[in-house]
DNA sequence: GTTTGTGAAACGCTTCACAGCG
DNA sequence: CGCTGTGAAGCGTTTCACAAAC
C-alpha cells in the first residue's frame, strides 16, 4: 500500500510517507522479525504466510493483513521474500541505525540485562549504565562504566541514547523517568513495578515481572476451580438441578503487554 | 454480579461460582491490586474509580467496568473499601495461597530472578532453581540448591511448582517446556526469544525485552520521521499542493503482553 | 452533591472467505 | 492450483453517558 514512498504525481510536492500500522501490528512485527531470522538460517529463501504464522505463533490470515499494511510484495502462488521481508520491517522498527540503550540501576536486573546477549544482535547496544550509589560509579560491566545519575544528561548527549531502560527500585522510578525526560530521551521501558508519569510525546513500556505471574496465577486458578466443578457436578449429576457456574468465555488471545500464546482446555 | 458463590435456591445443588473475566480485565487486575497496596500504606481507607484509575495509569470507566466483573462493592457517593477490593481481588487472582516457582536455566537472568524482591512479596516463591550444566548444579543461591534439569519431574512434586519459569537461551526452551509440561506443570513464564509450543491446557506468557525495545524503537522512528516531514512541509507549504502523508492513528493503547502507557505528540 | 454500575455506542482487532494474480 | 491481498462480518474492548444509590 504505502511504504515510504508518496504518491508522486506530477505538479506536487512529494513527502515522504511512513506507514500507519494499528499498534496490534507493530507488537507482532518484532515477533515475525524473530521467525524470519530463524528461519533465513535454515537457507529457505521463500516463505508463505502459513509457514511464518506457524514459526511465529499466530495465524496466516493475521500475518497476510500484518504485512499487507507494509505495503507487502508477497508473490501470489508462491509467498514472501524472506531476505526483502527482514529488510522491510527492520526500516519500518527503525533498526537500521543502530540504537543506543541507558541502563538505570544497576542492581540484580540491570546487571543482567547489561550482559544480555539477545540485544546486542538485534539492533541495540547497551551504551551507559547508571546508578545514583556513589560506590557503584566507576564500576565496570564488560566495556562500559557506571556514571552517576546526576550526569544523566551528559551521558544522554555523549553516549547519543535514544532509549532509557529503568531496572530501579519503584521508589526511585519516577524521579528516573523525570531525568531521562529532562535529558532528551523520548523512549523508556520500566522494569519497575509502579506507574510511571511522562508528559505527552514520550512513549513508556512496562514490563512488570510479578504481574505476568499473577496472571498466569489467574488461569492457574481458574484450572483448579473447573476441576473442583467439574468432580462434584460428576458426584452430583442427574440427581435434580444441577446449577453449573462459570461457562468458558469463547474468545481467544489478543496481544499483550507481554506476548501471550494460552491455551486451555475446553469445556 | 456474582463472586463465588451461585444462585443458591432450594432444591437446587449448588455450585460455588468463578467469575467469568475478560482477558483484558485479568490482565489489568495485578495493576490494580499494586496501586492498591500502595495506597493502602498511606492510610487512606477508601478509593474512588477515579483515584485507582489516575494511581493504575487507566481511566476510571474501564475501573469499574473491571470491579464490576468481580462483582464489585463499591459504595455509591463514597467508592471503594481498600481492604476489601485487595481481599477480592487476590482471591480471583489466586493469590491467598502462596504459588512456588520454579526457574529454569541459571544464567545472568536467572540469577536476578532468583534475588528479585519483587516476586516474594506478591505471593509468589522460587522454590525451586534448575540448570542442564552439571557444574552449576549444588550450587546455592540464597537458600536454594540448583538441581539438575533431568530431575525435574522430582522437584516439581517435591517443591510443589505450580510455574514454571524459562530463562535457558531459546534453544534450550522448547525442551525445557516440554519437561515442564511432562512433569505436570500448566503455566509457563518464557523469557527465552522464541515461540514455544505447548498442548492445549497449558499456558504460555512470553517476555521477550528486545521485542519490547523495538516496540520503543518504532515509535522512535515515526516521531524522527513526522518530525522530517513537519520540517519539510514547513518548508514547502503554501507553494501548491502539498501531498501530507501519514495521518495519525487515534487509536490509544490496549493492554499488550508487557504493559504499555503511551503517550505521544498529537499533530 | 458525589460516585457507582451499566446499557449502548464507538472503536479496533481478528477472522472469514474469496476474488485476483502468478 | 496455490497463495496473497482485502472487503466485510464478527468479537471483544473501550468509552460514553446517565439512572440509581448513598
Amino acid at each position: 500500500m504505502n511504504q515510504f514512498t508518496g504518491p508522486g504525481e506530477p505538479g506536487e510536492m512529494v513527502v515522504p510517507e511512513f506507514p500507519d500500522l494499528p499498534e496490534a501490528t507493530v507488537t507482532r512485527l518484532p515477533e515475525y522479525l524473530r521467525a524470519l531470522h530463524q528461519l533465513a538460517q535454515s537457507g529457505v529463501e521463500t516463505i508463505s504466510s502459513e509457514t511464518l504464522a506457524a514459526a511465529a505463533g499466530v495465524n496466516s490470515a493475521k500475518v497476510r493483513k500484518d504485512l499487507s499494511h507494509l505495503g507487502s510484495y508477497g508473490t501470489r502462488g508462491v509467498g514472501y521474500e524472506i531476505a526483502r521481508l527482514i529488510r522491510q520491517i527492520e526500516q519500518v522498527l527503525g533498526l537500521t541505525q543502530q540504537r543506543n540503550v541507558a541502563l538505570i540501576g544497576i542492581g540484580n536486573l540491570g546487571h543482567a540485562l547489561a550482559g544480555y546477549a539477545g540485544f546486542v544482535n538485534r539492533g541495540f547496544r547497551v551504551s551507559a549504565l547508571v546508578d545514583a550509589d556513589p560506590a557503584r560509579v566507576g564500576e565496570r560491566l564488560g566495556d562500559i562504566t557506571v556514571t552517576h545519575i546526576d550526569d544523566l544528561a551528559a551521558t544522554v548527549a555523549e553516549k547519543q541514547i535514544t532509549i532509557g531502560v529503568i531496572t530501579t527500585p519503584a521508589s526511585a522510578a519516577q524521579e528516573v523517568a523525570d531525568r531521562l525526560v529532562a535529558a532528551g530521551v523520548r523512549s523508556i521501558l520500566n522494569f519497575a513495578p509502579c506507574v510511571v508519569t511522562v508528559p505527552d510525546g514520550v512513549d513508556v513500556r512496562n514490563v512488570d515481572l510479578a504481574i505476568e505471574l499473577q496472571i498466569l496465577s489467574f488461569h492457574e486458578q481458574r484450572r483448579a476451580f473447573d476441576r473442583a466443578r467439574r468432580a462434584h457436578a460428576d458426584g452430583a449429576a442427574d440427581s435434580e438441578g444441577v446449577t453449573l457456574a462459570t461457562p468458558r468465555r469463547t474468545g481467544s488471545r489478543t496481544h499483550a503487554p507481554a506476548r501471550k500464546a494460552r491455551k486451555v482446555v475446553g469445556p
